[in-house]
DNA sequence: AATGAATGAGTGTTCATTCAT
DNA sequence: TATGAATGAACACTCATTCAT
């Protein structure tokens, strides 16, 4: 599966055969299909295996301010998710990479990854709710459509995260990260926060 | 090329073969190749046709709205270029399907598309300058990083557009756009407007 | 015609394309087709005139010695023959190089050149008789069998004229030429000539 | 590869596709790159083997004489190599014929057989050793230049090959055979056997 | 006479999948 | 569990030929 992503990350899904998967795994051409029954199921799991390194991730971020989930706002899940989600493609694992790749080749109206639009639904629902108790406990303004918060939210993380991968060039990910946190609190924060000023935002 | 623009939306890059290109157009399997040369060409074009297609909609909005793009602020054009984009995916045509598609198949590192991937980094140039531009103006507050906040904006309608492209069924579109448009202001403005209540809002 | 030759000379029958060729001789595509009915009847037409050619610069070769075949010996058409063909190779035109190319597409045993083939048996005829004359007339020793001389005589000069083309630097095409005529005559002659010394060859 | 040589011979290197290759041999279509790589490949080890298979006829025809290399003369070899070549043409295996066909289709310039052309330098590299030693040992005269020598002998054998290839019902090849044997003596032997009679020549 | 758009059969090659070992 | 030979459908692309202009 390492071989697979680092593949997938390179080549894209189609771009990566079996046997290239194979070759760089140092194993057989066939291993992969008898292995995981077909390329699909193979791709699923690697998409699978990335989303729940980056939960993992978040989690341990928690873990390293030593705080529980149960004790954040709303918004303090909004800005834990959107942190964690950027700083990882600050310097990103194959497998991360793999799963944008993955994502970029669910736009076909008609693609064969059915479970991966399913995952991303669920990612949606999920921030929809987290919005919408961020509402309920008062930190997040009440002026707000949980479900277009929780679309744009997404899709700025995954299209930023989308723009930096293909051209790591473009901008400082620290700096993007930094500011997106300012936009989320400006933009969601009952009482945001004073903006910092440029120096610090550069920080 | 419309049969082309289909095609791509529906099934990828990859999944559109010339076949099926030939077949859906009326012609011969072997035109697409004969008129443009390769594959590539073909979807290169395809892609330059819909970038066109949406600037050419930035300036019909500007024109129904009988404004100049000298009378307008940094801050002004950000929002027209936001508000243009999102209000396209309301309602795409194949041709924007096609472009997103396009775009989702540059993420793998070897990508064989360079040239979208350059159009895209003129994009973000374009609006990095439009951001600085803003500041000077006084319309965009002085302190953002331009760059960063260029790359957020873009990524955001793009990776929004996608995800609404994959399934439409997560929310209204046109509330997206109106929850999008006060975020611009409350981010980027330097003296944004009163935030809209959430009725609204959904306007 | 001349784009033709070199591009057959260059890739091969089936390397050169009509589109090519058109291309090289600035005109458009279809013109060969249309002005020779089909590619091969262009590829007869050119091989043709390179045999044409041939004869010509045998003939000339024979009037800038001031002779007449008439008052050749057998023996001295057969040196006539190699030593002219054999001149023309040294520095040979896209004409003979393509013959050359041509002969050598020749060689499967369903080849579609027939009109090659016929022309080839004449050659070989009409050197069988050239040695059974030269038999009559006492210039050829008459322990020979003319139509295996013809054989070897023709196969000697097309497979080298062949080996040089391929590989140019193999050895000098004139030294070559030389040590030819030497052979033929100690081969053929009734009363071979005195050979020469290795400087002499050498020349 | 049996599948291929005879296609090979039949209707030449871009004649014989692959799909037939495969149709012949019983095979699918896609077998004979899956192995070889690529056509080019199993045109290249077709060569091979072919060359493979003239060595060692060559090597059985001195075992039959119950002599060793070691104790031929210049001569002597180069005798064993014409003989040898011409035997094996009287009545020539699919390889053999697919051999020469090949050599066909080296003549274009820009040919993509390297290979091939490589094998043939070194027949003549060979040759032309074989002769100079010949000079040394006494049994070729020295007036001769070993590599216009080679050039001739080896062009001789391959023309004479295709020349009854393509055509045989030009004249016997045993007969050729004889001619040759003898011709090749006259040439280069330092003391010529006395020619035989047309009788004997025929034998 | 000349063009070039259009055709469509055919090419070598790719590759997920099957299956006997 | 693992291999890799074999399959066969699918692919982008080629190119001689046709034909309306």
């Amino acid at each position: 599966m390492d071989a697979a992503a680092e593949l997938v990350a390179e080549r894209g899904v189609e771009g990566a055969t079996l046997a290239d998967i194979g070759g760089r795994a140092g194993v057989s051409r066939g291993l992969a299909t008898h292995h995981f029954g077909s390329k699909n199921a193979l791709v699923a799991r690697l998409a699978r295996r990335a989303q729940q390194g980056i939960a993992s991730a978040m989690l341990a971020k928690l873990d390293r301010q030593s705080r529980h989930v149960e004790d954040l706002s709303g918004l303090d899940i909004v800005h834990l998710t959107v942190d964690s989600y950027l700083e990882l493609f600050e310097d990103p694992t194959p497998d991360q990479r793999a799963l944008l790749v993955v994502w970029g080749s669910t736009f076909p109206s008609h693609s064969s990854l059915e479970g991966m639009v399913e995952a991303e639904r669920r990612s949606y629902v999920g921030l929809s709710e987290v919005i919408a108790d961020g509402q309920s406990d008062g930190s997040i303004r009440p002026d707000i459509e949980p479900s277009a918060a929780a679309v744009l939210v997404l899709g700025m993380i995954r299209g930023t995260a989308a723009l930096l991968l293909t051209d790591s060039g473009l901008t400082d990910m620290t700096s993007v990260r930094k500011t997106c946190s300012a936009w989320i609190d400006s933009a969601l924060a009952r009482d945001p926060r004073p903006q910092a000023g440029p120096g610090l935002a550069l920080r």
